[in-house]
DNA sequence: GGATTATATTTTAATCTTAAAGCAATCGTC
DNA sequence: GACGATTGCTTTAAGATTAAAATATAATCC
């Protein structure tokens, strides 16, 4: 991966100083990978976030628990979305109350077991998901565009390898 | 990556249940790969943080800041570090007074131009970062040893093609 | 030189995030 | 049924993050 660290004085306009480009000879290739890694998802996640607050007004946290209600129409608990999204308990507390307070989402005790609080989208925030779903998918699209489809799947299969064995090294 | 959402009610005991198992057959490949990418971003950096937290208690944004100096034995400015760190400038100013309250680092003013505050590590900062640094390396080793180094190669390759064009689609 | 523009940083308000502690309801076992 | 453990959720405190406004300094342009 060519380390070409240009020397010059000038380096252009951009001068993209980011994270990776301070890397030193002496970094392992998996730190190095990492640190590019990082850099990868944070900037596509960023892409994502300021359009997102742009032509829809939400913030992605609460686009993505938007985005797992929509795959589950029948409603899924507080403990399903901490899950499925990957965070804690609290953070969905409040993410919950925000797009319940904007309509978005209902919130209903369980029948069954009165511990449970049962989440799903209203009609509004359906149809408001499905619009923005659709813009989201087109930018996803647009970002992943330089690679062949051939690449991106070897990229995904790599992905799953790594996330795998990162998971169970996790203990 | 086999789809296989097996509908069996048992489900064995992980029912590891994250953002990429409730994909729907509908979905672009890319998006696919994006959540993919990202669930893999989140378990490292969430395994890192715990890590830093437990066996040094320190933050990960501290943390990398500090990487960032001693990088720079020179100092850098606040400027610099935010772009470096890919973050907003208000948020390097928080971490900055925190490590400086801990004793990590200095800010001193440019002698050449007032507006600007160099950062560099104390003497106690940079010996605290070369001890955590060689932790940190080791379980990145550790994180992606599921991969081979050729494998490795590959995803970083594929990962500064995929970064060239999302950064330059940014506009 | 003075006005304007640009740059570097900080502040502010809003949101997100976590870990840990707390509360409420259920389950398991006797 | 009652006790203890577990589970589901919320609250709290600390920190991180952003965008936007504010501040201070420097550079540019007549």
């Amino acid at each position: 991966m060519s380390q070409g660290r240009a020397k010059l004085a000038v380096a252009g306009k951009a001068d993209q100083a980011d994270i990776e480009t301070r890397l030193t000879d002496g970094d392992h290739q998996a730190l190095r990978l990492w640190l590019r890694m990082l850099a990868c998802t944070n900037l596509i996640e960023g892409a994502v976030r300021e359009r997102l607050k742009g032509e829809f007004a939400i913030t992605l946290p609460r686009f993505d628990l938007m985005a797992q209600l929509q795959r589950s129409p029948r409603g899924l608990s507080m403990g399903e979305l901490s899950q499925r999204l990957m965070v804690t308990g609290g953070n969905i507390t409040g993410i919950v109350a925000a797009l319940e307070a904007e309509g978005l989402i209902v919130r209903e005790a369980d029948s069954a077991d009165r511990r449970v609080n049962r989440v799903r989208l209203t009609k509004t925030g359906r149809t408001s998901f499905e619009r923005m779903a659709q813009a989201h998918e087109g930018w996803i699209i647009d970002l992943y565009a330089g690679l062949s489809a051939q690449e991106q799947a070897r990229l995904s299969e790599l992905l799953g390898r790594l996330k795998k064995h990162a998971s169970d090294a996790r203990s």
